[in-house]
DNA sequence: AACACCAAGTCTACATTTTAGAACTTTATT
DNA sequence: AATAAAGTTCTAAAATGTAGACTTGGTGTT
């Protein structure tokens, strides 16, 4: 690809981390992603997402603490890069755009009788 | 996939279908495409999706007529299913509902100095 | 200190999508 | 008949998507 372009599991993960904001890392990512009823996604499917967009500069990530209540591995937390809101901008600005080109009568189910 | 996830060039290409209405054959589809200005593609690469896009149940074809002015092989024009509308009207709806959550803070890009 | 146990990240390997370019087919023109 | 034009189809490789097993780092319990 010629870089720029974001999969759409990958723009699914960058849009979740925006909205998760502070608290964006693997397992908040995961149940938002989970939440917004869309899908089922496993940890590693979503953490190779995450390592590859971080590898073509659209995220970066930190090291957090540890969970509270139990303990636990620390947390890697995830933030959106400049490059990151660009991309999804324009992405989002393209289908925009297309979407307004479509007549309404164009989007009408057509049903068989 | 699961099946009913749109890859983003297969989403992109629906939509530009939809755009085109009548007109919607592997030649308008490319040059539409480019012209949205996003991005190059090639012959084989729309092609390719085309065709798994009908096999998924998201647009059907048929056979059309030869240029009228030199011949050639004849086309094959597109049309978006039901199905195919459906997962596009999804698609976007999951994104929009994304972004709505999103402050717009989070949205401004940071600039070092 | 040793051990179980939990929360989370990492690794591996395969499936699906994206991509380009070469090859092929059909028709028109000379 | 040969060549050109307008398209589609084939082939093969790279990029993305996906699940599941594995590892690691921490806490609590004895």
């Amino acid at each position: 690809m010629k870089g720029n372009n974001l999969g759409e599991f990958e723009e699914l993960a960058l849009l979740t981390i925006l909205v998760l904001g502070d608290d964006a890392y693997g397992v908040t990512i995961k149940q938002a992603i989970i939440k917004q009823g869309e899908r089922q996604i496993s940890r590693g499917a979503l953490h190779t997402a995450l390592s590859r967009l971080e590898d073509k500069g659209f995220l970066t990530s930190r090291q957090g603490e540890a969970s509270e209540a139990r303990g636990g591995r620390p947390k890697r937390y995830y933030e959106v890069t400049n490059k990151g809101k660009e991309a999804l901008h324009e992405a989002k600005a393209t289908r925009d755009r297309l979407w307004n080109q479509i007549p309404e009568v164009r989007l009408e189910l057509q049903y068989a009788w």
